[in-house]
DNA sequence: CCGTGCCTACCTATCGATAGGTAGATAACT
DNA sequence: AGTTATCTACCTATCGATAGGTAGGCACGG
């Protein structure tokens, strides 16, 4: 069962961090809803700095491999990308949570230098992926302008994300993002 | 000198929580920083949520008071809307700040329930203030449908904000902004 | 097949720092 | 004298982190 307890740990972890922000993260709350004393969770990652990087680091490479095999699928341009948006909205259904990124983003100014690189790599991904998936629907913009147009698009589920939260109310989410496509801003 | 104080003391803490978020708001910090004792501030603000909730009101009344004298304005549309724009980049500018709503809904889930209130308030007052400023420029949308846009638009900037800050550069915000207006999703 | 040594994965107990909050004295102004 | 605003001094709760210990498993030499 090796490995089980500190998946575990940064599944509480994750949780705890998408419904009340890593300053609100704390050693023995993680303990308790694990079952074990927070001294153990110091074995597992020295410090809180390590504990949040390794749970950024997780988050991103767990959304890119789903979001990944979106693209080796053979989907049309918009199931794929409304699985994309999906993705962020089952946060907000699971409790009023927010996206990972989201939250610590928001929380950048208290966050130690390698929290901070693997939050960058979350966004970094995204535009990434989002560069690919919108590229064959925009044959008329150039390398930068598709590659603004991500981020842009990226931000904006972001915003959906935050406001919709900020409502405690799901419903926010899915009427902003039925605005986005019907302005034509997303697929 | 009377209510001088108080100001300070919430001058102090907008700055804080704009940085580093409402849980790490401390009384301490803000006492240092204001140059008396934490315990005075308890004479002013009872407890922390109340501060909370007073510098949440105070932010959505200034913020309003400016952008209703926007409208008062002969102003064409772009020029109204960017300077509504400009006041998110503003806190930016300000040493990678975010706009106070934005940080208090991502800490959504740890805020008590007066202080939710008054970030619900400061949603509502921006998508109220956008119906006004962008209804004349969109005579095709029915009520619900400029209503929906308007709160798009506004979670779509605040969505720029939080990546510009994730990436702690200012230049993401721009660059975002700019490709909204490319998409033709604001004026 | 048995002991020695090392490793994993926890434990108890405690550290200093800091959190929000309170009681009561004090000084100044009205 | 009463009100306002601040102070000193303290409380309890909790924080991340550390020290030191232990039970159980695995590897290896004799």
């Amino acid at each position: 069962m090796t490995g089980d307890t500190r998946q575990t740990i940064m599944d509480a972890a994750r949780a705890t961090v998408q419904a009340r922000g890593y300053n609100a993260l704390s050693f023995r709350e993680i303990a308790k809803d694990v079952g074990i004393k927070s001294a153990s969770i110091h074995y597992h990652f020295p410090t809180k700095g390590d504990l949040g990087a390794a749970l950024a680091k997780r988050y991103t490479d767990d959304a890119m491999a789903y979001f990944d095999s979106l693209l080796d699928q053979d989907l049309d341009l918009e199931t794929r990308f409304a699985r994309y948006v999906a993705v962020f909205r089952a946060a907000l259904a699971n409790d009023n949570r927010m996206c990972l990124y989201g939250v610590m983003a928001a929380e950048y100014g208290d966050l130690p230098d390698h929290v901070r690189t693997e939050v960058d790599a979350f966004s970094a991904a995204n535009v990434g992926w989002l560069v690919k998936a919108l590229g064959p629907a925009h044959p008329d913009l150039d390398d930068t302008a598709l590659r603004d147009r991500a981020l842009a698009v990226f931000a904006a589920i972001e915003g959906a994300q935050l406001v919709a939260r900020g409502r405690g109310d799901i419903g926010v989410f899915d009427t902003t993002i039925a605005a986005y496509r019907a302005a034509g801003f997303m697929p």
